[in-house]
DNA sequence: AACGTGCGTAACTGGACAGTTAAGTAACTT
DNA sequence: AAGTTACTTAACTGTCCAGTTACGCACGTT
């Protein structure tokens, strides 16, 4: 869960954004953002260190990708809380469907 | 998302996956952790603004309670790049269920 | 070979943050 | 009312991290 740390930073959260509408050039994407270029070095390190971005050396530009493997992750540990809020969900389902048809039990997967 | 910085703490993790078990006094959460008591009630604190947990005053004592709505925001967050492994595990499907029955297909909800 | 371009690293600075001990506040006990 | 219990807040310290400017390196150009 390194990855979390990595996204508590709202330029990195964007950079990822950018990233996963396609890869981009590290340059290209410091031009998107108010602050230095060796700035965006640095996040792109810390992305690259979480494993959510790879780079590609490609003459002399450095080309990087999104890796959603730790977004993944991310989302397995989300996973065994979602009934918490899916509990709510549900009551609220109840109150407002009362008299719905009985076959509303689906557990996950 | 400021959830995300709140969650970038290990220790802070702990108290979220023990309060999803079930309500816990401030006392109680501290004994079962290396750290010192004020430590904890930092990170309850924190924890706290980011709207992760809900305190109730009992006597004299705090019990701390999981309140998961900021989860389901980070959940709806992560939400938009769910396709991008999806695609990776659906490729990996296809390779390695080559000629399964057909009826695989079953999105979420 | 000399120079420009594209990025990364180095060195430094300011601010946030996790941890500590000590002190403060509020409720229960006797 | 004096003391104990439960917890938070205050004040301080060390460390990490994001930002800057300056420099270094590799590739491509002429």
């Amino acid at each position: 869960m390194e990855a979390l740390a990595a996204l508590a930073d709202p330029t990195r959260r964007r950079i990822v954004a950018l990233l996963a509408a396609g890869e981009q050039g590290a340059g290209e994407l410091a031009d998107q953002f108010p602050v230095s270029r060796p700035a965006i070095s640095r996040h792109l390190r810390v992305l690259r260190e979480a494993g959510l971005v790879q780079v590609r050396a490609e003459g002399q530009r450095r080309v990087y990708a999104l890796d959603p493997r730790p977004l993944s992750e991310l989302d397995a540990w989300l996973a065994p809380y979602r009934r918490l809020w899916a509990q709510r969900l549900d009551a609220l389902d109840t109150e407002m469907a009362r008299g719905r048809r009985a076959r509303t039990q689906e557990d996950g997967r």
